[in-house]
DNA sequence: TTGAAAGCGTTACCAC
DNA sequence: GTGGTAACGCTTTCAA
């Protein structure tokens, strides 16, 4: 048995029952019709069914020296990556478009010091790359820095990084912009405090969204008290318990959340200290898609484009693999207030 | 120019820069420190880091015919196919096992009516595959089928098929037990009727809840009675309308819902009716992750192991791409009751 | 310890 | 319309 563990069938073995070229039979696998006489790729066809031949990825990307596949890569301590919302919109749009285009996408999720042994990053089999970072601001610089050298088209999400490199684009949405909204929002109100409450691991949004806010009460004339209260992480129990600690001391005007599932605890926190929402406290969230629905009462939180970030960066990439250059180097998707009940 | 539009670095540009040969190069880069002297390695490492060496792995896949990369389809009607939280925890799991053996993890989502035309399925790129299925049954079953021939090893989720082939596993969670310990759950209330609510889209485990439910409430002497409510989507507004519009002609005991947002959107229109849950109306949910802590009341619901499910399959497959056969065929994730003030 | 050559499955190019 | 040949970048095998 010449074969290898894998029992492939090749384009040889098809032209052997077929009774032609390996040319002729590569020809009416990529459906040049018109090079093949109608009864030969009739054929030529059976064959392909019969021996259920599927072609060779790798030969073929070789060969071409291009793979058809879009690698991404995301930063994050939590195992379950996938499951914020925010990011798996982001890659349902991505992979969605891609498909489209008859583009893989492979996908990898990696803690923030093991960045650089991602095995997409490590090996060269994508053409092209994208990624969303995480962790202490000069860390992400130094990831942004890595991901650059590396040499493929690269679209990074949610950063604000500058680079003059042609073969780099950054995609975020408008976080600061939402963090300003949030603080217009609330400065309707009669508010003397705010308590901002972001999980102590570092994303480049969550930053933006507090500089938003802060600016914006800032030039307030009304001197309204900014605090920042770090949660351990993301989770619902730790929140909880940061929140009702917090709660327990002093009472602020208003809890601004980094994210819709913080708000979620925070909301949750507030009950089992018996202040009730809005009347005694305003809570807000960010990334609106589908917690601020579930909550009572209802989250005010800021609408995020996820889903169509990552189909327009889909749309960047084949752009930039087809030829042009990336049409856009910096895009800024606009953000929206969503009101609710719960400010 | 010779180079193809890559400008890609190859083993022969660093042996010619380091000044040995190709081999060479290639034992420093694959680890096999005992076959090259010191001295040697520490100039080929030096041409590596210097010309931004990266091994290209269609070239590698090729000569070796095995990938390290796995693919999993996942048919879905709703574009956004990674926000279900259960599919995100699911590939979240299989996605960090692969990436711990080194191993790259292909996605792609696709309309159950154009599953065949994944291109993930129609080219052999991937070592492994995997799938999740939705749609009639007559269909789930004949993508089945579909992905049995296509040849590479298989792990199917969340299906209760039977299969003879070697290559095929599959493995789901115990839906039919979850369903059974809602009802039971239900049973110590006064009960008479219950509306099991569910998506128009066929889910294997969605049936299998049902089932459970029905297979119980059937065993029971009260002679309850089960009405199945079709919502047109999963979405909140579609579930909340359809919810709401039943209740408006009556009001049944208990409302099961087929997953935890359902039941979100099932809460939202009891409230609309102005009925309190649990008192005059139950609700229940099913694949627990977060949902259940931000709705009020909290859910009653069934716990789901879906990250441990993925990377469970993870497993799986490294053994029998090494060499094994399936240890496993059949494997049942077991589930648990979480019961919260909904029900 | 290092090197040369063959071949993995595919496609571009050029003959027929 | 069809087919032969070379080459894509890598690793296995065998020779030096």
């Amino acid at each position: 048995m010449k074969r290898s563990r894998s029992n492939s069938v090749t384009l040889a073995d098809v032209s052997r029952d077929a009774g032609v070229s390996v040319m002729t039979v590569s020809n009416v696998v990529r459906g040049r019709a018109d090079l093949v006489k109608l009864e030969t790729r009739r054929r030529v066809e059976e064959s392909i069914a019969k021996l259920n031949y599927r072609p060779n990825l790798s030969a073929r990307s070789l060969r071409l020296s291009q793979n058809r596949s879009v690698g991404i890569v995301i930063a994050d301590t939590d195992p379950a990556y996938l499951t914020d919302p925010f990011i798996s919109r982001l890659v349902s749009g991505l992979s969605n478009y891609l498909s489209g285009r008859d583009y893989t996408l492979d996908i990898q999720g990696v803690a923030p010091e093991r960045f650089e042994n991602a095995t997409i990053l490590r090996k060269a089999g994508n053409d092209a790359l994208c990624a969303i970072l995480c962790g202490p601001r000069q860390l992400r610089k130094a990831h942004f820095e890595y991901l650059q050298k590396l040499g493929p088209p690269l679209i990074v999400f949610q950063e604000v990084f500058q680079s003059r490199a042609e073969h780099v684009a950054l995609v975020h949405q408008d976080d600061q912009a939402g963090g300003a909204a949030l603080a217009r929002h609330l400065l309707k109100r009669k508010i003397r405090s705010i308590v901002f409450v972001r999980p102590m691991l570092d994303w480049c949004a969550v930053e933006q969204r507090e500089k938003g806010l802060r600016s914006v009460l800032a030039k307030d004339g009304r001197q309204v008290e900014v605090k920042t209260l770090l949660a351990p992480t993301e989770g619902f129990d730790d929140v909880q318990r940061t929140v009702a600690e917090y709660l327990g001391s002093r009472v602020p005007d208003a809890i601004v959340s980094a994210t819709d599932s913080l708000a979620g605890a925070v909301l949750s926190a507030c009950e089992s200290r018996g202040l009730s929402v809005p009347k005694d406290i305003a809570v807000t969230g960010f990334n609106g898609f589908d917690v601020w629905r579930y909550t009572r009462p209802s989250l005010t939180t800021v609408m995020s484009p996820a889903y169509e970030m990552g189909s327009f960066a889909g749309e960047l990439l084949m752009q930039r693999l087809h030829g042009d250059p990336f049409s856009k180097h910096n895009t800024i998707f606009p953000v929206s207030l969503h009101e609710g009940e719960s400010a």
